[in-house]
DNA sequence: CACGATCGTTACATCGATGTAATTGGAGCG
DNA sequence: CGCTCCAATTACATCGATGTAACGATCGTG
């Protein structure tokens, strides 16, 4: 039988509460009472109870993750930095992904109102999807992305903004035609989608260029495979433009691979820019240009937002921009 | 405050055992009495205390996962086919990173001896880190991948046979000089890069081949951007072989990139392979040709494995070998 | 030398759910 | 109509850690 405060206090000679004291340093314990306490600890190889522990104080100390896709390389660099982050914090954190049926984010929710997470993170794709952030009984939420519910706090990188300047970034190596590889559609609504789209269509009304619809493929899902097979489709009908803008790095990849396919060069023919800044990214022949964020920040930023929600849930709500950047690399040159 | 056994008890005016009767299912409750207990449930919005359930019966329904490095797109493979396996079976999973230093592979065992998951899936890279499994007072624990411990459940690809059977289907296609990516080297001694090394040896030994130290390149850490640069730094010593067979997709996709670099066209010049069938791999330029396996059913196996242990922790110790096979794509052609 | 102040330690109750053993209510039988 | 017997429900204790409040030892001081 695994040992318990009880068993270390026998074997201590002083009572449980007192090793309790040893063990959380709050209240003062005399040197040669807290030492016979630790060699006892240590004797009996003792490690507390965390359910125990919890249901006491009302805190595990372990944090939900919900992301709509784990197997994304994205998601993959994002889970990474929330874990090293977390981890270094002395937190733990418990994954969920969302995307197959979005039901399961109120799963997630459910989870903590069972007390097995203290807060939640929410990576939500859709509005609908965080609707369920209103429900009065949800526990500290943050929610990362581009979906914006007031009264929840939020961390994003400004898509309006950084498609924007992308576009923009294009434009000024001298394309005019830039298509979109990642619009919503087929009943994928991804607000993400909406707010890169605006941007994009801000910075071609800056430049006096008509938008058109024809080169603003739609892709089913956020992966190369789909945006593969919409610049494929479209290279049968259409002529390339200029340069492809992918709304993700991911699709970015799909696309070079479409044109590779189809045997037209990148960046010779064809310029292409990501989003994203996937470690990959640098490797995709040629390394994508892309529009980079610091990562590691945005995962510190929102630990720090999803802290101060749990010690204050009344503190006022929060909206926090990670910068972003271009970042120019070889897929995509002057025209 | 959060409702309680009590307080649904309470309004459906019976007793907080027969609450928990109704919702455990095992004791049969008279049809009315069930009826206005769950009637209570819902009215009060009662969600069962995972921490007191778990104090109560010593299970908390999560399991831990270790990983080296969750940022690659390989561990989000993975991690997300165990997220899926897990939920379907009604588990929650938390996450662990174990590159930076291998001491946290501890630690998580020491979470688990503190209670917050039930068993541990651990992924080693070397036998020093393994050994953390011959604890005694470990909780339930299978290990996935190549490090092998007796006494310890063990899930993984034959990565012996596997790298043999790539380096004799490189052969096949007309290939002798066959570089490799990844060896261990520099303080990175992979058990998974010893064994892989293995089967290459021992495929070029059975086609009468001698091994050639200096194309087997090695890399600190199995990353594209390292691969890169050995690939790179070889290149500019000497000429490229036939062939590079990468012990990783990320590292075949460096190599890519480092060809691509160096002007060397793939596969018309050199035939690229790789070892993990990643989802980006088929849209590398060229596509790559690798070593695939079911991940799915990798972590089906895993998961099975995990719970067995769980609920017998005398059972024999199993290994269970995931079938591996050869997929042939355009970054690999007949010379 | 006795008495209070102070600091460390202890006993007890508590967090919420559930196993165990005792109890209640009702049906069935004589 | 009363007694037995069984099923449904209840009271109580328990899981392990910790907050609260009461207790006891030690010290300083009058």
């Amino acid at each position: 039988m695994r040992p318990t405060v009880k068993d270390v206090a026998a074997t201590a000679r002083v009572s449980p509460k007192t090793v309790s004291n040893v063990i959380n340093g709050i209240v003062f314990v005399r040197p040669d009472t807290r030492d016979r306490v630790e060699r006892a600890i240590a004797e009996l190889g003792y490690v507390p109870n965390l359910s125990a522990r919890g249901l006491r104080n009302g805190r595990t100390g372990v944090i939900g993750l919900a992301m709509p896709d784990l197997s994304t390389p994205y998601s993959a660099e994002m889970s990474h930095h929330f874990v090293e982050v977390a981890h270094e914090q002395g937190w733990g954190i418990q994954f969920a992904e969302t995307l197959r049926e979005p039901a399961r984010a109120s799963t997630l929710l459910a989870r903590a109102r069972q007390r097995l997470v203290d807060g939640v993170i929410l990576n939500p794709t859709t509005l609908e999807e965080s609707a369920i952030a209103l429900d009065p009984t949800r526990p500290p939420l943050v929610m990362i992305g581009e979906v914006q519910q007031r009264a929840v706090d939020q961390i994003w990188v400004d898509s309006v903004a950084a498609a924007h300047d992308m576009t923009a970034h294009l434009l000024g190596l001298g394309h005019r035609r830039i298509g979109i590889v990642g619009c919503a559609g087929d009943g994928f609504n991804s607000e993400t989608a909406r707010l890169r789209l605006a941007g994009y269509h801000r910075a071609l009304a800056e430049a006096g260029i008509a938008p058109d619809r024809r080169i603003e493929l739609a892709c089913a899902t956020w992966t190369p495979g789909d945006a593969a097979a919409a610049v494929t489709a479209f290279l049968a009908e259409c002529d390339p433009p200029d340069a492809f803008f992918c709304f993700t790095d991911s699709m970015a990849i799909g696309t070079l691979s479409a044109l590779w396919a189809a045997g037209i060069r990148v960046p010779d023919d064809v310029s292409v820019a990501g989003f994203d800044d996937i470690a990959d990214g640098q490797f995709a022949t040629p390394p994508l240009t892309t529009v980079s964020f610091d990562k590691r920040y945005f995962a510190e930023q929102t630990l720090a937002r999803l802290v101060a929600r749990m010690s204050d849930a009344s503190a006022p709500v929060t909206r926090v921009t990670v910068p972003h950047a271009i970042v120019s690399r070889a897929s995509a040159i002057r025209r």
